[in-house]
RNA sequence: GCCCCUGUAGCUCAAUGGACAGAGCACCGGACUUCUAAUCCGAUGGUUGUGGGUUCGACUCCCACCAGGGGCGCCA
């Protein structure tokens, strides 16, 4: 938030290099990490460095603390800082509390729920997450992809960036006819439970143990899927109707987590172009058709003449010419930037695709599509069930998320009642409903996409510590002091009395928000963000108990009165992009 | 065999190539007549898997190795 000061202290070094001949690098600006200062430090160990390389006899450390007491003289007093000094090679600036603390508190203010919003960047993102399978359940490892997601949507968004929110719902393939088969003959007629998603589980687990067991059954789905394959009426219909069966729990899913798409695309709109395709590379010589022994497959690493095995070979149909995930992603990636003409496409799809998800890459670059290095695969890793057990349905090892969200909720209300005990019930499961999703999602977004999560309901239901009904309570905390200040918001002041450290602690953090959404967007990591909220809420609490703020003199409690404000807009702006409500009372 | 990810406090995890590697949980001891104690304060806890290298400076980058996980022709 301080570029213009910053650039000019900057300029200033570059004179004093030039007027002194000394090596000119490009200053590199950190935040000080002493608590209860605020500013902006570089260090001259890269000058020091660079004169020794050019043969001067040196000590770096020595000659880095020379440079920074030169330049420190040079500077003088610099607009904007009110301190300057010069330790262990490192030059350290140190703001003008007063006035700063005015800017970052008024912008705040001011930008409202656009603070930290990026300029818009004139470029068009879409990112597909989610990708339910219909037929099949919805659990715990699936709702990380819908979480990482959807926050890497609202904070592309905010970065400044043109998205579009994608889903690809997988709605044919084996596991849907495997699927129709144990209905066709074991359910026929059946209608779905209240629970959809859970009935459509429950019934292709047992698909699925049937098929190992009974001699035969392989044969039969392969029968029925050639069927599906000659649009045969009576699948067509079946597959219509169950499939909206499964599609309807979706709905039910997204709107529960508070997820939405712009465009979805579906499975079975891309099989037949994606066939098409196919022949295409075939008759182009890219594709090796080795039917009917063998299916249809780009050697990649023989294409590009690698000599390791790099790429290796994707299978794009199978040898009885029905299609594969692979048929399909390669005519929906280019049915993607022809139909939104996108800039960038980011795929959010767990770490063991990788492989995979860079022989479509590499495969669209062979076909001569130019935008195919604009294609990346956002990769996360899996939740795993405690002893790095992986979520099956037909070991039975799955934690639905159904199952998930009502406990967490019934938890959380035991404790509103406990905290709240006046408010109404309605508004007790609304407090209790946003903190247990809240959690939920923190917990996920809180650790890097390429750890493992472990779920196990303890930690899962844990609401204390480092996670979102932390951050939450310190929104609650602001809300409530703002609501019985009695007045409107105090106009715009520069604060005469000196500022307490967990004062300029929060505003340092505060005024960071702008740039760690650019640089969270930059790598596509909410894991900063959930960083930076908790380090605010833990910043707010520190203030809320060493600063009273009601009581507090005229001159003080108006200068923290809107400080609270600022902090609460920071906080509420932080926990939007991450998904999670920020509540009024708890 | 080839490729990818992970390895940091007892546990779960942070840390733009920078100053003293930080949080939470757990454990121990404190603080509600107060703007909401879903909070705060204090104590304990480290050879950053190992060995080299690059660098003024390495948890971070490079190489090798060790351990765990994952991927590698007709699942998605």
């Amino acid at each position: 938030m301080f570029e213009a000061e910053q650039k000019a202290v900057e300029i200033k070094i570059q004179e004093y290099c030039r007027t002194n001949q000394l090596p000119e690098i490009s200053a590199q600006w950190n935040s000080i990490p002493f608590s209860g200062q605020w500013g902006i430090s570089t260090s001259f160990f890269q000058m020091a460095a660079q004169e020794a390389r050019q043969g001067k006899a040196v000590n770096v450390a020595q000659r880095a603390q020379e440079l920074a007491a030169g330049v420190k003289a040079f500077l003088g007093e610099p607009e904007g800082f009110e301190r300057l000094e010069a330790v262990k090679g490192y030059l350290n600036l140190y703001f003008s509390t007063a006035e700063y603390t005015r800017r970052v508190v008024d912008t705040v203010l001011e930008q409202g729920h656009d603070f930290g919003r990026g300029a818009l960047k004139g470029e068009r993102v879409m990112v597909e997450y989610s990708q339910p399978n219909t037929h099949k359940e919805f659990h715990v490892g699936h709702l990380r992809n819908v979480i990482l997601g959807s926050c890497v949507c609202n904070l592309l968004e905010f970065a400044g960036f043109d998205v579009v929110r994608a889903n690809y719902i997988g709605d044919i393939g084996l596991h849907v006819i495997k699927w129709l088969w144990n209905y066709l003959k074991y359910h026929n007629g059946e209608e779905p439970a209240a629970d959809r998603v859970r009935w459509m589980s429950e019934l292709y687990t047992e698909a699925v143990r049937r098929i190992e067991d009974e001699p035969g059954a392989e044969d039969e789905v392969r029968a029925l899927f050639m069927r599906w394959d000659r649009r045969d009426p009576e699948i067509v219909e079946l597959w219509k109707k169950t499939r909206e069966w499964s599609l309807e729990g979706f709905q039910q899913i997204y709107q529960l987590l508070d997820v939405h798409f712009d465009h979805i695309y579906f499975e079975s709109d891309v099989e037949d172009s994606g066939k098409g395709m196919v022949n295409e590379l075939i008759a182009r010589g890219i594709a090796r058709d080795e039917r009917p022994d063998g299916p249809v497959i780009v050697k990649l690493d023989e294409i590009l003449g690698n000599q390791d095995e790099k790429y290796r070979v994707l299978v794009v149909l199978r040898s009885d010419g029905t299609s594969l995930y692979a048929t399909k992603d390669l005519s929906l990636a280019i049915e993607k930037f022809e139909q939104f003409h996108l800039d960038r496409s980011i795929y959010v799809i767990d770490v063991r695709q990788s492989l995979y998800m860079q022989q479509i890459f590499k495969t669209l670059e062979i076909m001569g599509y130019p935008w195919a290095k604009n294609c990346y695969h956002l990769a996360y890793e899996i939740v795993n069930l405690p002893g790095n057990v992986t979520m099956s349905s037909r070991e039975g090892t799955v934690v639905l998320l159904d199952d998930l969200m009502r406990e967490a909720t019934s938890r959380a209300v035991e404790i509103v009642k406990i905290k709240n005990p006046d408010l109404s019930p309605e508004k007790q499961g609304e407090i209790a409903y946003a903190v247990a999703l809240g959690a939920i999602k923190y917990s996920m977004l809180s650790r890097d996409n390429t750890k493992i999560v472990t779920f196990d309901w303890s930690t899962a239901l844990d609401f204390n510590g480092q996670a979102a009904p932390y951050i939450q309570y310190a929104h609650v905390r602001a809300s409530s002091i703002l609501r019985k200040m009695d007045g409107p918001l105090p106009k715009p002041l520069t604060p005469e009395q000196p500022l307490e450290p967990t004062e300029i602690a929060l505003i340092d953090l505060i005024s960071r928000l702008p740039r760690e959404i650019q640089r969270a967007s930059a790598d596509l990591r909410p894991l900063y963000l959930a960083s930076l909220a908790y380090d605010m809420a833990r910043a707010f609490n520190d203030f809320y108990n060493q600063c009273p703020v009601l009581p507090a003199e005229p001159c003080v409690r108006a200068s923290r009165l809107r400080l609270v404000a600022a902090a609460r807009q920071a906080l509420a702006n932080t926990l939007a992009i991450l998904g999670i409500t920020a509540p009024q009372a708890m």
